[in-house]
DNA sequence: ATGAAAGCGCTAACAT
DNA sequence: ATGTTAGCGCTTTCAT
């Protein structure tokens, strides 16, 4: 029993240590060179010593080392992904295109959260570099705003979504969504129901994206000839970190409301529904009483009541845009960076103003 | 103009290979390991050498190379998490706690998505194991259904997430949550409202979790002395594959409510929210026409209208704990199964039964 | 306090 | 057709 035990023992800890193709060697009473040649099927191997040291090699359970393999060759087969948040619904769609094709071209995912944070955002990159990945995926990043030696040191080829920069176009190229576009759709669409008095209701902790957004719908009301007021513009501080886009949509909503709007465009749909929330607990009916815009086009946009008309992006297709891209810098193909239009889903929130 | 471009270019061609610790050795003028032990911060170091190598290090942009390191110390500090679908809210917030907890203990996530594909799933294990992960992260998992050899081969630690297994206990542990239950907690919640005539609206791509879910509803009414007819009971078909939970519950509702039911227990937020859609179709009104109680309390349940009455799973702490377990096999503590306990929330979606 | 050398598991050039 | 050797970048004995 006792020795039963000690074998035992022995065993686990010898499956510590995966077998090599040394012992595969060994039991095949060949060198590890023509093991390797073996299982990759080089024509130099004769076909009944190859087919011995396969199944010799399936019996022992063996698994190639990638960080073997890795070292060598200089090449990971992994890419460096940073995300805001992984429950973030809109970057789990993206992310969910990205790992699609990554899959498709045999690459390995390292997922990061960056929680919008700088720090964390160098954090990560600096473990993907440690790590040698092939590529990196960026989004919503910080560190086109922070043009310090940090952004210098990204030597792999990377590709940002939505978070443009001038910097090093050699090695940060990028994706985005028009936002300007985007806001005009939403602005437009709101005009083209009779709306005259149109608020936009904003967050303060993306300042890029907000401020083209801004700029879309004030642009636009001016095109129109309609009248800009500065209380029809709410934009949550950004001070007042860590609070939801829900939070916010609840907490600003009853500002633009006062100011007497009749319409608002809201910067994406998780604030809008937070508006809507706002909304149902005043006694407020949308789209009776009140328009409501979003921006994004996530699954819960269909599903609040009433369903939210949103400005959408294709979250899918951006991910696996993004990751082709970065499949092309692989292989060394010159790309340029692209922008999605969205385009404008029409449903329940928003209707031709109310006369009174 | 042309020197100035080829130097450009030859510059761009060293940076593809990353500065080593040999590359320091020879500009401080020591040997390789000195630099390896001063980076290291080895005591055996002076004081004055170690700074100069660091500096050193420092101006020449050096990062260290996991790969080499890992094959050394063959110790990744990876794990792989694989997932149903990246973007599914529930796992989305699982893998948002592993990754914190992850994260805390510096070690990167890979991830993986299955889409409940046994062939995907050994895949992607497969993948994890030649990339010589530290341990292994399952959520609802395939391979306790086929016990056949492939699960024999994992030989990494591993947690498996809402997919419990007899086999293998040396390597394979888990976590899940008391699926028996939360289906008591939702039919007494529904019975406690007077309900006498009460359904179950399950999935049949998911037989461990709908099948407990099942008999905590035919034993909670049985006990109750409450009526079971078959008809009260839908469950999708299993081929009918790839249909998204929401349609399912669309699909499902009508036969439901033709039985005569006044309120259904749904294998899960996103069916009773397929469902929910389905009566505003119909002009059933939620709650007084029918009550409808989820399962898992995934944000979206918070946001549609009437918000829903649902059993939640803890899922971020799912997460964090399911990492924890992990970190703790690899300093190979002993670990216990754990099984979480869900909690009914009661909101809008459940009400009274009304008296006709 | 520092250098030389071995070795982690693999591939590939170079023998034979 | 197969074996020998070197080397990817690093850590770690073992010398000195």
């Amino acid at each position: 029993m006792l020795i039963l035990f000690a074998l035992h023992k022995e065993v686990l800890k010898m499956s510590k240590r995966k077998i090599s193709i040394e012992d595969i060697a060994r039991k095949a009473g060949v060198s590890h060179s023509t093991v390797s040649r073996a299982l990759r099927d080089s024509p130099l191997i004769s076909f009944k010593v190859r087919e011995e040291i396969k199944k010799i090699a399936r019996e022992m359970n063996y698994v190639p080392n990638a960080i073997a393999q890795s070292l060598l060759s200089s090449r990971t087969n992994t890419i460096g992904v940073v995300v805001t948040s992984i429950a973030d619904p809109f970057y789990a769609e993206v992310v969910e295109g990205i790992e699609q094709i990554a899959r498709s071209a045999s690459l390995s995912v390292l997922l990061s959260a960056a929680h919008r944070d700088f720090d964390q955002e160098i954090t990560a990159i600096d473990n993907f570099h440690r790590r040698r990945v092939d590529g990196i995926l960026l989004t919503d990043s910080r560190i086109s705003k922070h043009n310090i030696k940090q952004v210098a040191q990204i030597t792999v080829p990377t590709v940002l979504i939505n978070s443009q920069t001038k910097d090093q176009p050699e090695t940060l190229h990028s994706l985005s969504i028009d936002d300007y576009l985007g806001a005009r759709l939403a602005v437009e669409h709101l005009i083209s129901l009779g709306h005259t008095c149109i608020g936009y209701l904003g967050v303060g902790d993306r300042s890029s994206s907000n401020q083209l957004r801004l700029e879309g719908y004030q642009n636009t009301l001016s095109e129109s000839g309609l009248p800009q007021i500065p209380d029809w513009v709410a934009i949550n501080n950004e001070d007042d970190t860590r609070i939801n886009d829900i939070d916010t949509g609840k907490k600003m909503l009853p500002q633009l409301l006062n100011a007497g709007v009749t319409g608002i465009f809201c910067y994406n749909d998780m604030v809008a529904i937070g508006a809507l929330l706002a909304c149902q607990g005043l006694g407020i009916s949308i789209p009776q009483d009140l328009s409501l815009v979003g921006f994004d086009g996530i699954a819960l946009s269909r599903y609040v009541t009433p369903s939210l008309t949103t400005v959408c992006q294709p979250m899918l297709e951006i991910g696996r845009y993004a990751m082709q891209m970065l499949l092309d810098l692989l292989d060394e193909k010159t790309i340029e960076n692209r922008v999605f239009s969205p385009f404008l889903i029409k449903r329940g929130s928003s209707a031709m103003v109310q006369s009174h």
